[in-house]
DNA sequence: ATATATGAATTACAACTGTAATCTATAAAT
DNA sequence: ATTTATAGATTACAGTTGTAATTCATATAT
């Protein structure tokens, strides 16, 4: 709801990804689940920790010597923000243009498309 | 048909985005159209040409002592590549997610919806 | 023939990223 | 009390990116 979302780099989105799932973590814990599925060790996943801290996209709590970590930003404005900035780059902000894109790679299963055609007519239904 | 793409930043993406349009063109041209839509300088657009050249996703002819620049990498690639990064990296590869949380930000109308459900349509009766 | 302007090539430089290693303070073990 | 393991802080270091300035070669103007 608010102004200056941080830049979240690819590696951060990892980290915040399990932040969001659940929060306040120690950085053992964030660092047990990333080892399961990066090969990062427990110094990177802990600088991604502190650059996060500074960008202020993290903030802790402190228990005993280790520090319990929450995020500061919230799941939605950075997935917003995201898709926004990546609709800019790749397609001038124009949606369509997307998803057509999209559909023409052939990623979708019949089933997906049905999916998707039913959030949209969800979409459709709702709007005054 | 591919293989090995290289890495287009942000500002290539929109140096690409002219020679996609129409190519061969000098930079002369390029910096021309590009200074109406940017502030970068003219020495800054020859980097980005430089930088796309050594990167391989551009090649030239020589015309003279200029260049005519074209695209070595196609459209259509670099955007289902930087499609599927995106996702992976945002919403863990699934199509649904994304585009539920598009329509929740309300960006799009009810024109927009309704142009959407159609290329879907279109989609699923042209499937076999 | 020489000076100048212009194209492309090279160099610059800081911020951001990926990927750690080292340092420092302190809690825990002996 | 001293050693050791550990948490977080600081430093490292190369590659990428944004954003040029400088250099080099040469076509053109004088």
């Amino acid at each position: 709801m608010k102004e200056n979302l941080p830049r979240i780099a690819e590696s951060e989105w990892r980290v915040l990804k399990i932040l969001w799932k659940k929060a306040p973590q120690s950085a053992a814990e964030i660092i047990e689940k990333l080892s399961r599925s990066t090969d990062w060790t427990a110094k990177t996943i802990k600088t991604l920790l502190n650059r996060l801290v500074n960008k202020q996209a993290l903030g802790f709590d402190k228990d005993g010597r280790s520090y319990l970590y929450y995020p500061l930003v919230s799941e939605k404005e950075c997935k917003h923000e995201e898709i926004r900035s990546f609709m800019n780059r790749v397609f001038d902000g124009a949606m369509k243009p997307m998803i057509a894109t999209y559909l023409e790679s052939g990623k979708l299963s019949k089933k997906d498309l049905e999916e998707l055609k039913n959030l949209l007519d969800k979409e459709l239904e709702s709007e005054s």
